[in-house]
DNA sequence: CGTACCATTGACGACGGTCAAAAAACGTGG
DNA sequence: CCACGTTTTTTGACCGTCGTCAATGGTACG
């Protein structure tokens, strides 16, 4: 949990002189600017990216690996509340401060931005300032989405986790997890056995197959739907 | 379920009508703009405000009486996502669709503006377009919250929402609550059994006291911030 | 005063958590 | 490439919490 990598050391200047001009920006989409504005990290496994309750000063992009965002509850219970995959943007908050904690999953590669930056676009840029918005009411969709899945059963817990994942990462009909029971298990609110039981249990029904721990095929996507609620 | 009050006719028509001139806007904060362009609409008991998929045109405060946004599953089972009371500002969507559906729990008086003149307002003034970037994020933290409780036991999850109501509604040590036992249950992800069995227990232990149905004496708040993990 | 609606209480069972152990997968170094 | 230790996953047995179904009690409102 420990942070393994730093903040390259004169990150910040170089991220701050790598502002483009205004007319230098083509497309003034906000993916465009964070690919423009951003310096690549890596981060190795289990790697903190940043802590609950840190300012908000850089907003991340995935560009290679996984990650987790999670709050730990006063009892040590962890609550992952979501997986960012290659292309997701995380990290980026409304206000000054970071309301959980970052982690990457495996050894990944990440795409750093000084917030202020984009800050200082979107004042001079609407469409930025839109795209920020925008952005924000996404992970607010997301977040209501994951809710609904907490007042399911097991079986539709994971089913939905499957069904996410699987459109997520489309590569045909299986599934290639980066995370691992428990991660699942504290992102749906179960214990990792639970977890484990229950995809058993949809292997049992034929629906998918487990052809390894992590590499998940999904035979009967209908089945799966039905499962769903 | 069904709309028991809609929109007075004209009321699009005047809401735009009273958008102020930029020079008219003393204090350029959102709720002030909002108090300045919105209509006061009466809602009864139970009346639809709006739908899930319906176009996010209006956006909402409440001035009096209590307001619940939630989504129905396909088998009839109802998440409630929240529980808006006076002053607060519920229905902004980044996006131009409701992801749930909000209705008047008992009779209620909410001011209604229309989105379009809060969004043209926002890209004259960045002061605006920040707020509505603030408020969403509001909401995504009330979202984030709810996650956590979701994970507790029946126990916990009670007495977070006693406490969080008592917050929200400071009158002195106890709750007069708006909703039904049912209304709570899902809102919680309990039933409104688990929710009385509960109320009854704490009662027991004497942390609270059951004035009545709907008020809540809380005589303990230390015991109860510790009851909340 | 009667009729809904809402809240409470009880009995019982299922689902998922807990604890423990075995099995499989993974990485490392010989 | 194999042997070994570690981590992850699976499986089993048992139990507690909360959901379900049903009956009773309370409250508000016409």
């Amino acid at each position: 949990m420990l942070t393994q990598n730093a903040i390259p050391t004169g990150f910040t200047r170089r991220a701050a002189n790598n502002l483009p001009a205004r007319e230098q920006i083509s497309d003034c989409s906000l993916t465009n600017s964070i690919n423009l504005m951003g310096a690549t990290v890596p981060y190795s496994r289990n790697a903190e990216i940043f802590g609950e309750n840190e300012p908000a000063d850089y907003v991340y992009k995935v560009v290679a690996g996984a990650v987790r965002t999670y709050k730990v509850l006063a009892d040590g219970r962890r609550q992952i509340r979501a997986f960012y995959l290659p292309g997701d943007v995380f990290g980026l908050e409304a206000n000054d401060t970071h309301t959980f904690s970052a982690e990457a999953i495996g050894d990944a590669k990440i795409l750093v931005v000084k917030r202020s930056a984009l800050m200082a676009l979107a004042t001079r840029e609407n469409q930025v300032a839109c795209e920020l918005w925008s952005m924000t009411g996404q992970e607010l969709r997301r977040v209501q989405d994951h809710i609904l899945v907490l007042i399911k059963n097991a079986k539709e817990r994971v089913v939905g986790f499957l069904l996410e994942m699987a459109e997520r990462v489309p590569s045909g009909n299986h599934i290639d997890l980066p995370m691992s029971r428990q991660d699942i298990g504290d992102y749906l609110g179960l214990t990792m056995e639970t977890v484990s039981r229950t995809l058993a249990d949809l292997e049992s029904g034929a629906s998918i197959e487990l052809a390894s721990a992590r590499r998940i095929v999904l035979h009967d996507r209908g089945a799966l739907g039905r499962l769903n609620g």
